[in-house]
DNA sequence: AATGAATGAGGGTTCATTCAT
DNA sequence: GATGAATGAACCCTCATTCAT
């Protein structure tokens, strides 16, 4: 912004000071409202099928002014699994190293926080795109996997280790258990992006029954316990 | 185009039937081998992102060709999905219906069983393909939902109400209960298919091991059962 | 833009009256830093390939800057055209009208002082330009042929006639013989502007040896004279 | 083409075969019609302010068929320099080698023949393309320096040493008197490609008419010889 | 007057589809 | 049937031009 804004020259009033500042907030707005825009269709159409036009229209811009924030639809991209990977991670190993309650509460607890923080979220759609794309776009696909695959897998690790340690869980295979927690909650990501919009209203996975059963079973078995054993 | 063919002399002799025969047997095929090679493309690349040549030359045919046998490259996915799922449930449903064994068995081998049969197979692709496309194809994506995921559905569920109903399962809530059974396997699909091409050779999941401690946990927990009870 | 003029104060004072005054000049001098900047790249890439948001750039403004100045791209092109074929024909045809001397000396002197005037100015470039986008620019061109080509070959044809009509030159075919020395000096104009830029350092024409060179074989041609005659 | 063609087999018959040849002589033009067309709107209207469509249309063919045969504009360009400058410095050299005669016809002959065989040919439209493209294709203009500029230059200082060696031309700095013979060749193109176009019909000039007075005045000067002396 | 964000027509390039051979 | 040259609609991206500030 100009100095003459800031120091209020002759011709600044402020009406102008007001309108410049509306101008200036929309400008920085508006790379975000395109990554949303781009995000949906990305992750509705997938990347190829989507028109730069129609992010743009969705974003309530023209074609043109879209390429004055990313410089290629690809670069669009990038932006867009940048943007949406806020690496969360730090937070959330600090939030897991101070938890005071059993493992099994604690499986639960990130299960359901991982639904409210990522999969009820847009971000959500990111791990659909990485699904559908990442053949096509090798570079992103490993930056997703060192941002997203690698510290979250660590961070169920550590949930689980912690339950091992605590003799609360029985011995694990860890490499594989981990999938134990992933597997449903990517499931459930795809169910909502993919087939899901094609199920019948009504018919569509409750997020937080679907969550409660998978942790059930998962920390309990499915057989019944003691009694004829 | 053989050489045979082309040589091949005026007068109808016996080698003509042989090459005829031969001739018919490619044609027949044709289709067959368009429709593989558009399979694994499409689960690669993504059906927008593949380009109609490609799967002619993967197929070892002209451009052209393609054409005589599908009548568009959206028909073609069409066929692909098509041909793919060989309801082959009414016979699993008989194979189930005669199982012998506990329930528990019931699940590992149900598990184990579609790997062979589906994950580990071609076929496996398709889910990949739905997974990603299903919101541009809705009519595909209704014939899959139709022809695959209600029967599938309802073959685990039979599976699990067969161990309820004989007190080996607890009490479950079975619409959600389905999916312990297929998030798993269809995570694992989309591991092979998806990020998996991206994760540093020798680190891919073992799927027969992956089954087996998806398995193991889903029918008895983590937690360490008796002691205190 | 100055900070000076950004931060004045609100009275009007000396201070004032000296920044308008600088204002002024400046705003008198941009359709000449645009034009400037506009030859230098007009020549250098040709108009089409110039983009106007380079041309503000040079010119140390912004794009739209450029548009208050001139209407549009194709107006600045005439604008540099006519701003820099000052017709100084008339100075010159006064200068030659009372040339003391030889015509052998009026030819180079003719031709050594074009180059410092024209050759070795911006003003060349203009030559190059019309070289290059006479066919786009018709009426550009027209309006060049009348005010430049057309004066231009009269003033050398009358030098030319001035040394037949006094003996020292041979009878010639004016016409033509008019390109004796026009040819040469675009030749100059053509090598500094357009490949003469990809010619190895140190290779590069030298313009006063170049223009000696031309002058004395014109004048007195490559075969020896008298001897054997 | 296939082998069937040239065996005949059962379907082959000689109208098929007068067909496809026909079609695989169009097939072969193609380039050469595209790189003409190419080449005329190149020189005409730059390459910039050419359009791909319109070199399609004006070799008879659709935008796409022009991308079949060369994969972008850009390189389209380059094969327009390097088919046009189909080195016949070889040649030439060869052919003044064993001229016999004098330097001073020699000098004519070159002039006369370069005209002939370059300047009214469409290759004479590559020098205007060079001069007005060579800054924004450096990669081409180095190509252009070394294939033509480089042998031509030497091809001339060779001919004026000839001269210069017999004692028919006087001693000579051939560094720059290689200029008097290049200088109005490239001009001639430049008339006939540029400003050229927009003189009035009737006043263009006459080639040969042009190169006569040009060798003339170059070889024997404007000067009048002897008496005076 | 000056700015630069926004626009949208235009041009290069791709690719599904057609069709003459 | 098979081919692959040809087509042209559609898409990405550029940039001259506008206009709110």
């Amino acid at each position: 912004m100009s100095l003459s804004k800031l120091i209020g020259g002759r011709a600044g009033n402020a009406s102008d000071e007001v309108q410049a500042a509306k101008r200036e907030r929309r400008k920085q707005a508006r790379p975000g409202e395109l990554l949303d825009a781009a995000l949906d269709l990305f992750v509705e159409k997938g990347f190829a099928a989507t028109r730069a036009e129609e992010v743009a229209a969705r974003a309530g811009v023209s074609k043109g002014t879209l390429f004055l924030y990313f410089p290629s639809k690809e670069e669009l991209l990038k932006a867009v699994v940048r943007e949406n990977i806020a690496g969360r991670f730090a937070e959330w190993n600090e939030e897991f190293d101070h938890f005071e309650g059993s493992s099994a509460d604690m499986v639960r607890y990130c299960m359901n926080v991982w639904w409210q923080r990522v999969g009820a979220t847009k971000a959500s759609g990111i791990t659909k795109l990485m699904m559908s794309e990442a053949s096509n776009f090798p570079e992103i696909a490993a930056f997703y996997q060192q941002e997203v695959i690698v510290p979250g897998q660590a961070l169920i690790r550590k949930i689980l280790q912690r339950g091992v340690d605590s003799g609360e869980f029985g011995p694990l295979d860890l490499d594989y258990a981990i999938f134990l927690i992933i597997a449903p909650l990517i499931f459930l990501i795809m169910s909502k992006h993919s087939m899901g919009a094609c199920v019948p209203v009504g018919t569509e996975l409750d997020p937080q029954r679907y969550i409660a059963a998978q942790a059930d079973a998962i920390l309990n078995g499915l057989v019944v316990r003691g009694g004829k054993a």
